[in-house]
DNA sequence: CTATAAGCGAGACGGTACGTCAAGTCTTTGA
DNA sequence: TCAAAGACTTGACGTACCGTCTCGCTTATAG
């Protein structure tokens, strides 16, 4: 093949930095998460890391958030369903494991690069974006929804409940946040009937 | 008086760290604003800030958050208008001039300081659970509650909904975010009748 | 009279000032000693300090090194007397307890200001001038020198010679110094017969 | 090659920051010598200059003193001519150029750095010490010396004495200084005859 | 025995420099 | 010939002291 030049070396390489970026985001998150350290962990130099992002946040959000964004649309048969699956996932990406602690951050770093903010709000808001206009709209022809439901509104409350959740009021009952997300989403339906 | 010490020197200190704030954070931004720049602009040597605060996030909390956060409580008299109240309130403070820009710095702080994520908490966040509470026991004193409303995820809607449409979202539509918000709020309520 | 005013509350400040200086100077040596620390260590404030002296140079040299330096002339009867009892003086000041950790320093900061340099000088080196030129006066008179004696030769090297064994060689050998410091001074004098 | 790095580079950056420091030496003395100005004036970065040493002084002993220091080893033949070229550099590097306003700063900060100490004696004593050995065995060996002559007591005056006249007692006879520091190292040695 | 002036402490401040960290760029080279 | 390694500039960090200033309290002695 042609394009196969460097392709190997290159994987090899970025599999080394996923890695080191995964374990320092651990161990000291996101903002003890530095370019230099990631260089030094992977042992990689800056100017390779330089070349493959233009920012930190953009190495974030392409080795840790992307990747875990490849989920299958939702799609349970009944609108019931559908709102505690996607509330789960909501959950799952604000309040879990790698977007609990790696959110504020690039949320911050958004703000003064708006290249960056436009790319990652695509990526990340994009999809759920999709997800919730088809469950809306399969719910409105099975007759479950009286009138033109506020998607937008939904998608506000989908992931800003659980943000302010977290990152706001410190509740730590993330046990039960789906379940209270999936009944609050509910009251926010015009439901049939 | 006794304590009047240094007390018109430091007034006046405070007054002009307070303009050059304001003035950095309109031109720069929360990540632009530096101490080293609040510093040059204010005439002011890096070793006052310091005396006065312990990072960027303590001062800005200090000078423009908690300044205006010196609101009365709410009370209308109905649920109705307490709701919208609470509703332009909080999508002032989420998406208004000082916060807009603001809050998602100093959350990505927050996350590296548990102190500073406590004060900060207590008053920008407190002050508002107490007002929640004080509506809802009214309401449901009133009969237009039909049972015990959840305060907690009543509060999570409030600053979330507002926050994901802002910097989740880039929602544009602030002119009726707070319409929006007071409606979604109303039917999270256990409206009586 | 007039100006017995505050005599008394200086005197006391004087001597917490004094003894704060030598605790600091013995703890800290003379590059770690600071008007800020001994402003704390007296419970002083730095603004009674600077009243007193321009400098810390200044107030060490008042405070440790002229203090010292009220000893009596040297007159033995012989010049092999008299050259012990100066070497022995020298050896004490130069690498005797306070001197020994405050002359570099002392030095150093007078490289930068010559009216420091200058009364520095006077005080400390005037002295042993004077008896200098006594001593050799007398030893001539008695005819124990042949001719003319190069003072300033007998002075750079009764002070120098110490030096270099404690700053520049790093000896050790402080027990001695004085015996040595005193034959090689012999040697340098143009002995009759 | 292997290490050949960055080399060429860096040689560029020594050369700079050797001219800022001498100039700044020359302008400001010692005391007045900063890293901060050093890098302002070399067009090189603070990261830069403490890349390389650990402190201004052993900048100032690398770049200024050490390199002055690659002189041969001293052999006229007879011990006068000997003397007389060892107490002629012992001025040179004493009450010279760039040591005269060198030292002082030097020793001070000696002071409260053993390791720095150690480095600076190695280099700046030990070879002088070497030098010294030399010449009295030379002299013995051709009998010009009567006994074992004291090493060590003769370092001393050949160093302190132009010290003590430079920097204790301020004579500007700077001319005259090395041939009656050679008179004077003459009357210490055990001349045979 | 008390009024008063010298002396003092306490803070707050503008500044300079420190030594460090990380960001992002530039230069050189080795495979 | 191009991707890496490494040296670099820049900017900010947070800290330590510097030397200055203003204020209002202490205190011992002169009258």
């Amino acid at each position: 093949m042609a394009n196969t030049r460097g392709a190997t070396r290159r994987a090899r390489t970025d599999e080394r930095l996923a890695e080191a970026v995964s374990a320092l985001l651990r161990e000291h998150g996101y903002a003890g998460l530095t370019i230099e350290r990631v260089a030094a962990a992977s042992g990689t130099a800056k100017t390779t890391i330089y070349r493959r992002w233009a920012s930190k946040a953009e190495m974030v959000f392409a080795l840790v958030v992307h990747r875990a964004d490849q989920a299958p649309p939702i799609d349970t048969g009944s609108l019931v369903g559908d709102v505690q699956a996607i509330a789960e996932r909501a959950v799952a990406v604000v309040a879990g494991d790698p977007g609990r602690d790696v959110l504020p951050g690039l949320l911050a770093d958004m703000a003064g690069d708006a290249g960056l903010a436009a790319r990652l709000r695509d990526a990340f808001v994009g999809a759920a974006r999709d997800d919730i206009a088809a469950i809306l709209d399969r719910a409105h022809d099975r007759g479950e929804l009286s009138e033109e439901a506020d998607a937008d509104g939904f998608h506000a409350a989908l992931l800003g409940i659980p943000y302010a959740h977290v990152h706001l009021l410190a509740n730590d009952a993330t046990g039960h946040l789906s379940e209270r997300l999936a009944e609050q989403l509910f009251r926010l339906l015009p439901l049939a009937g």
